[in-house]
DNA sequence: CTGTTAGCGCCTTCAG
DNA sequence: CTGAAGGCGCTAACAG
């Protein structure tokens, strides 16, 4: 069961001619005799021949596989963007390699290692929640490697990435709630580790201010994405002496735990308190009521990701980010209105 | 920006041995002074020394990295069938290479010769919906390449496989729809292509002929998925003279668009209609009425064809499954009643 | 246009 | 216990 792969030896062998001709066939290469091309190139399609991309690799330094670096694939989000940034990276003839984490921090250490000792040829992330150490990135960068970062980024790296404009949409998904009448707004947050977490709530502060309603620290509650413990805080939210009309939160599994609680509790969305999510998860139009939400445009983050990974493997010069500064994307998002804010039939 | 990276031999130089002797150090081989190992055990250590896979692969002619080709990966399935396969491959050693083809038998026949090319060390798939020829199947078994079915088999063809008791599930749903006194009950199967398929719609009609109900055939439609070809269906259903008091659909997402429809004819789920789906999605416990469907055990999935897996590439003796029974594991599912067949609060 | 040579990083004989 | 030599499959000068 020996090696029953062919190579090129196996090709030149056949034909009598050196492998450097067979190879200068195969990849294009002009000052080929078209005879001699045609003949190697029969015969690599009659054997069913492919080239043997680890040794290429091996050879010329470049590996053409990219690493895809995400905390999860559970939710909708990130396969998404996969599948979009996969699009662009084929069609440059890429492959992708994807490592998730459960949003563990150790487990992106040593997947990051893994990716580097695969000599990938650029590496897209989005980070874990306990990621506040960035070194493992900053080495990839050093090594002169090209680094794509999405959705969670990081301030204190100079680094390309592609994100939505978090603090607008927070902006105007609160807005939304403020016109519906609402005036207790809580906002259930995501860990401040997280840059879109920080932007977010700006957001949500900026809004009531515009509104000239006054912030209630009691109605903000930061928590660190553990689903189990929604509970806890909407509980508290519920046992306000002035409980709020409305709920914000960081994202869609999160409302979608609060609105299971809101309803034991005997209340009702949107009449007791409204709810809006953020990134417009498959499960925001599924559950009941609808959740109103934040749309982000996830394949095109990954398509534009892809990209902006490209444009670095084939800038002739690197481009230094420790001078230069990075190019970043940032998209639009949409705030899709569904039933857990306005009642069908309703405004 | 050349080869950033350091090898063994940048290690030899700097403790004036030979490269051989650093590779016997780092490899753990037994005749290796002691002292000497340590020596370059640190300096690896020091220098963050990893070693090139790629070189490694080429040489030893295995790569540790095993594909796992999927339909699709925006459901909650294929993902977490995925986790559970390297939780295993990851305890072995082996990194996974992930491809999804969107359904595309095209794309699934180059992405098997992109994961042969890649001399991965074994192949763990569940075939798109439209593979009806498995030729690209057989050429990884000839090749000699474990390789690993899981969800959707092929009788044509004898691999090693995993898969759920698509019968015994179909025949114990549907009997708990005729236990809740239905009897004009639908069927929307998939497509003949998939054995899944075959395999529920047996338990389906054995479950009528058990208790005694007669089949009609206006009542059970295969579909190709397309999602968007439900509502054609069930209003052909709903339109027919004597129409259905419960439907049993091929998965999940077909009983939730399924679910729409009949909600917007104005119909009551379960009290005109009950529903079942299968597979027990994320999004079965999100919507509302809650649907009744078969959980799948996917993350033993994963880890049962990973493990399988790895058993055909450690046996010694090449299992020649043109010739010898290929293993197959068969698991449990559990049917998971909710609100879509039995009211809560009612049996 | 083509063959020869060397080398990518590593492992594995074969000699000491 | 260690070093030298050869080879995995491929590309890249260097000569013709």
């Amino acid at each position: 069961m020996k090696s029953r792969y062919i190579s090129i030896i196996d090709l030149a062998k056949q034909l009598h001619i050196s492998k450097s001709t067979v190879s200068r066939a195969l990849t294009g290469h002009p000052s080929v005799h078209p005879e001699t091309r045609r003949r190697v190139l029969e015969l690599a399609q009659k054997l069913d021949y492919q080239r043997n991309p680890l040794a290429l690799g091996l050879a010329r330094n470049n590996t053409n596989i990219i690493g895809i670096l995400v905390p999860e694939i559970m939710s909708t989000y990130f396969p998404s963007v996969i599948i979009g940034a996969q699009e662009v990276l084929h069609e440059a003839g890429y492959h992708a390699i994807i490592c998730h984490n459960n949003e563990s921090y150790n487990a992106e250490v040593l997947n990051t290692r893994l990716l580097l000792s695969y000599h990938v040829d650029g590496i897209i992330v989005s980070h874990t929640k306990e990621t506040r150490n960035f070194d493992h990135f900053q080495m990839i960068q050093r090594r002169g490697i090209p680094l794509v970062f999405f959705n969670r980024t990081s301030d204190e790296l100079n680094v390309p990435h592609v994100v939505v404009d978090d603090y607008e949409a927070a902006f105007r998904a609160v807005e939304h709630l403020i016109k519906i009448g609402r005036r207790r707004i809580a906002h259930l947050a995501g860990p401040d580790s997280l840059i879109n977490t920080r932007l977010r709530q700006q957001g949500y502060l900026d809004a009531l201010k515009k509104h000239k309603i006054p912030v209630d620290p009691d109605l903000v509650i930061s928590y660190d994405l553990t689903l189990e413990k929604v509970r806890i805080y909407i509980k508290h939210f519920l046992g306000l002496p002035q409980p709020p009309d409305a709920l914000f939160t960081i994202n869609d599994p999160t409302a979608i735990a609060a609105m299971e609680v809101i309803r034991q509790k005997g209340l009702s969305i949107p009449d007791d308190i409204a709810v809006v999510g953020f990134s417009n998860d498959l499960s925001a139009r599924l559950v009941s009521p609808g959740l109103t939400t934040v749309a982000q445009p996830t394949f095109e983050i990954g398509r534009e990701a892809a990209r902006l990974l490209l444009q670095d493997i084939n800038s002739t010069v690197k481009n230094d980010y420790s001078v230069k500064k990075a190019p970043a994307v940032m998209l639009k998002t949409k705030l899709i209105i569904r039933e857990s804010t306005v009642q069908k039939g309703g405004k």
